[in-house]
Order: C-alpha cells, then structure tokens, then sequence
DNA sequence: TAGATTGTTAATCGATTAACAATC
DNA sequence: TAGATTGTTAATCGATTAACAATC
C-alpha cells in the first residue's frame, strides 16, 4: 500500500470543506485550482493529493464535486465514526464534545471519565460521566478504539497507560506533556503551546511569512 | 536573520517542557540524547534545533539546565506574554481562557467578545465578555496584536476581517473553516479535523506509524 | 590522557512545485 | 479543432539524520 504523506492527510478536511462550500453554492464541477484557491492549497498540491487515493478528476474538465465529496467521505471515515471514551470532564473536555460539527467529522463520543466526585453521574451533553474505574470495563466491552485525555498534565501519562492497558489503539492528547506510549499505539497531540510558540515567533521577528 | 524550520519552532515547547521536568527533578546537566529522549526527538534534532538560536551547551558536557531554561524562556516569549482578545464566549472560547498553564506558554488574554446578549456583560474567568462592536475599539485602544477566533464557523470570516480592520497582526483561528486572511497577516489555525484525519487514517490502514 | 558530547557539515530523505503529455 | 485541465514525472526545495572534528 502506497504511503500517504502526513500533510496531505492533513489537507483531505481542507478540501472536504472547501467541496462541501462548493456543493451548497451549486457548483457541480470544481478544477484543482479553484479547489487550491478555496483551500488554501497550490493547485498542483491538490492534484498531486488527490491521485494517492485514486483518480477522480476529467481532463480537460474538473472534478465532479458531489462525487469527489463522497470519495472524500469514505477516505475520512465519516461514513462509519470512530467511537472514542473521553478522560477529563472539565472545560477542556466540554467544549471538545461540543466542537461544532464534531460528529461530522467522523468521531463519536460514546462515554466520559472523571475522577472528580462532582462531576460523576452528571450529564455532559447527553453522556453520563463514569468514574475511572469504569474506564477499563467500559473500553473494552465496547472495544473503543480511541482515547481523547483532557486532564491536567499531571494525570495524562496515568490515565494513558490505563487507556492502553484497556485495550485502545489511539490516543488524542490535549494535555500539555509529552506521553510516553509503546510503538504500537497511534499518539496525536493537540498542543496549544505549539501552535502558540509559532505565532509568537512570526509575530515578535520581523516576517511576513505564514504560521 | 537565520530563517527557522516551523518544525523546529513546535519542538521548542516540548523542550522547554522538559527542561522544566528535568530541573524540578532537581538536574543541573542535561545531554542532547536526554533531552531528545524525554522530548520524543531525535537527538541530533535537538542539538540542531538549539543551534538556530545560540550555542547553549559544551562539547563533552551537555547543556546546563537552567540555562537552557531561561534562553527557552527567551526565545518562547515567556517573560512578556503576547496580549490578545478572544472573540467567541462558547465553551470552546473558555476552555482556552482555562488553557491548563496557558498563561504560561506567553499569552495573555485581556478581552472577551461575543454577539450573545445572554453572555455580554457577564465575567468569564475574571474577564468581561464585551458586545462585538467595542472589538475595533477596544482592540485599537490597548493595541493587541493577537485576535483568537473561537465563534461558530459561520462567524469566522466576519470576525477575522473586523479584526484585521482593527489593526491585530495574527489570528489565531479555532473555527472549522479556511480563512482568507492577506498575506501580512499570521494566521495560524488550530483544526481539530486535521487531527481527526490523521488519527483516522493510520486506525483503518494497517499501520504501526505515529501520526 | 581517555571518554563524552557538542556544533556543524554532508548525505539522505521526503514533500512541494513545475512542467507537460494525455485526455476531454 | 482549439482550449482547458488532469495525472504524473522530473526538478526543486526543505527538513532530518548521520558522521565527525573540535572541545571539554
């Protein structure tokens, strides 16, 4: 199977949306520059990204935008949403399960932990909070595959082993520390402090350049 | 001045995270293989990534912790937080205010916007949330460079323009939407999609890759 | 001195951009 | 047919990794 760089995976939601636009404006065909354009993307970025998962395009033509919706759609897995338990019901973990669209984008959040007293047996936006000692029991016997921490940084690397050891294959962190987990499972870090090292970067020297 | 890789600019972070670990652990001395090690970086990559800023440490040594520290600090912005405003009260736009240690990482947030009549007027986090049209002013007034976009997607362009117009040099944007912004501009987005790709892709391919 | 580790150059790897034949 | 645009190969660019002389 050939290997699909990382940025171009982190391009496909770019397009979905930028095709999604086009869809509701009626448009039925898009060329790559005018997809690139909305995008954000060079044209040839978005040819070159597209021919990893297959040929969707017409010479001479463009892109049908329905049918390249719908390739994307089944490239993202938004057909079937994965299923992921959420640790740390705090703001953070809030406003994570109520990220606009969130479900749109292939991800369903089917139970929350906490070890807060206060904040177990509530309800978080239709989902009951667990205790941690739950989350084994919970993960395993609905085969999650994915865990989301939110918790402070102290807890991350704890709630992750136990993550692991309750059998999921990812883990989406968002506490701000570096976890250690073995090769085999698939780490993604949602860091702030990144996104902000790079701002404040472009911002104090004297650039033009983009973040 | 010495143009540094983007990548090189997310690592410093977790450097500094790690330095911070390593000196509450109570060492003085640390080598670019422990760093890396605890950084999850390769340690050439360390070594070269602190090159672009200075030389820090000594051939047969190592780097002296809170030496490295504090030029991190330096060069990370700590020591005089970038100001900037949010504009988007939501769950999403409180989550970030409490952002676990973000003040921290050199940001400090002086202003909440929003458009909801039900939140104006109300204090989040020790802040008042204002109505959209004292943003141009407000903005003007305390001449913030950062604008940090967390409204619904709709909202998002809207937003970016007036803060644009209202002179902010960078644009933080957590709305699921590709901005047009021009090109003097900083804009960073923060997607969760991205992520979700990512995370996505290497669950349903058989594959043993970090995202 | 012998062992360790940096800073830096060179080699490798991977991603982007340019160019264009094939196709509509 | 003439004009447009794809898919793909080749050229360029940029970042990572390897190697090692200089230094402690």
């Amino acid at each position: 199977m050939l290997e699909i760089p990382k940025p171009t995976l982190g391009r496909l939601p770019l397009y979905y949306r930028s095709l999604l636009a086009a869809s509701e404006a009626g448009l039925e065909i898009i060329s790559s520059a005018e997809l690139g354009e909305s995008a954000g993307v060079d044209s040839a970025q978005v040819r070159k990204d597209l021919t990893y998962f297959g040929q969707f395009g017409r010479p001479g033509v463009g892109y049908n935008v329905s049918n390249l919706l719908m390739a994307l759609e089944q490239i993202l897995g938004l057909r079937n949403p994965n299923e992921a338990v959420l640790v740390g019901a705090g703001k953070l973990g809030m406003a994570i399960c109520n990220y606009p669209g969130f479900a749109r984008y292939g991800l369903k959040i089917v139970a929350l932990f906490d070890v807060d007293p206060n904040k177990i047996g509530q309800q978080v936006d239709g989902l009951e909070v667990f205790p941690l000692e739950r989350l084994e029991s919970i993960v395993k016997k609905l085969g999650i595959q994915i865990g989301i921490i939110t918790t402070p940084a102290e807890a991350a690397q704890r709630i992750a082993k136990m993550l692991i050891s309750a059998g999921v294959r990812a883990i989406w962190n968002f506490a701000p520390v570096n976890l250690k987990v073995p090769p085999e499972i698939i780490l993604r870090n949602e860091d702030l402090a990144v996104g902000l090292a790079t701002l404040s970067h472009y911002l104090s020297a004297e650039h033009r350049t983009k973040a």
